[in-house]
DNA sequence: ACGATTTGGTTGCATATGTGACTATTGATT
DNA sequence: AATCAATAGTCACATATGCAACCAAATCGT
């Protein structure tokens, strides 16, 4: 008659998710002081290149406001600038500095190390197993790439 | 040398758990005016019976300010009760009260019947995939059962 | 038996997050 | 061109969360 959590899918997930996300969180947090929105908005720059903050948040899949946060808080630091798009005045594109660049590719490193350390206690079998329910999730969820 | 957001394990995980969470969310917190720790803590107090705080937080992967604010909030609704253990009185045993049974019966179909309608849209093999990358991530990352 | 340590649980405070309202601009309709 | 709807982004406010400090009771070591 109950429902016993740990079956239950969404907690499954919720917890393991937030496993996964302790383990990186040191990286970016401790090491380069940043949160998570911010961390994110880096990542989806360096995986789009210059763009809005819509794009960015659609590509990290976050609410308009963290972005728009995460966005003033890496500006302040000048890791991003900002620079106004004339066909459009109401958005902005974003590019990253110099020393945001930096930054990022030092961040990608142990973030990497991190997540194999994560998969190397998983056996190749299971790892196969992995990919291949993270896809069938994404597609039952709707969160596909875009 | 970029990180690609989209098969970045921790990211997907978080992703997809976030769409999870928002699939079941309405049912606890809009049809009846729960958070998410609540829930945890009345599902937890179903699978566990009577027990202590430190108990319910250690079943439903929950820091203990959660877990006491919950139990505050439930207490408050009438939906379980302390009391007194004459062997230890730091610690209390909660449990459900029969309002609070009814109403967690309420909750555990709706529940399930969004669970299954994310399970649903996943093919048989796929699903079996994702038992088996569920049980190998646990593993992996040391959420394992209690 | 007594001080030091651990454990169960709560509280205060700083930070993070979600929501809805809001401004400014653009695009669509007529 | 005047209006209406949609879009980009910000802001204010209420709520949620994490963390450290805290209290009280139990346990340990001597």
């Amino acid at each position: 008659m109950g429902l016993t959590l740990e079956n239950f899918l969404p907690y499954r997930m919720s917890r393991l998710s937030e496993a996964l996300s302790a383990e990186i969180r040191p990286v970016y947090k401790d090491a380069f002081g940043l949160n998570r929105p911010e961390w994110r908005v880096l990542a989806a720059l360096a995986d789009l290149g210059p763009s809005t903050a819509t794009a960015l948040g659609n590509h990290s899949a976050q609410h308009k406001t963290k972005v728009s946060r995460a966005v003033r808080a890496l500006e302040l630091r000048r890791w991003i600038r900002r620079e106004a798009v004339v066909a459009d005045r109401r958005s902005e594109i974003i590019s990253m500095t110099d020393t945001g660049q930096r930054a990022y590719c030092d961040l990608v490193a142990p973030m990497r190390e991190r997540e194999a350390r994560i998969l190397d206690r998983i056996a190749p079998a299971d790892r196969a197993a992995l990919e291949r329910a993270l896809l069938a999730l994404e597609a039952a969820t709707g969160v596909a790439a875009g």
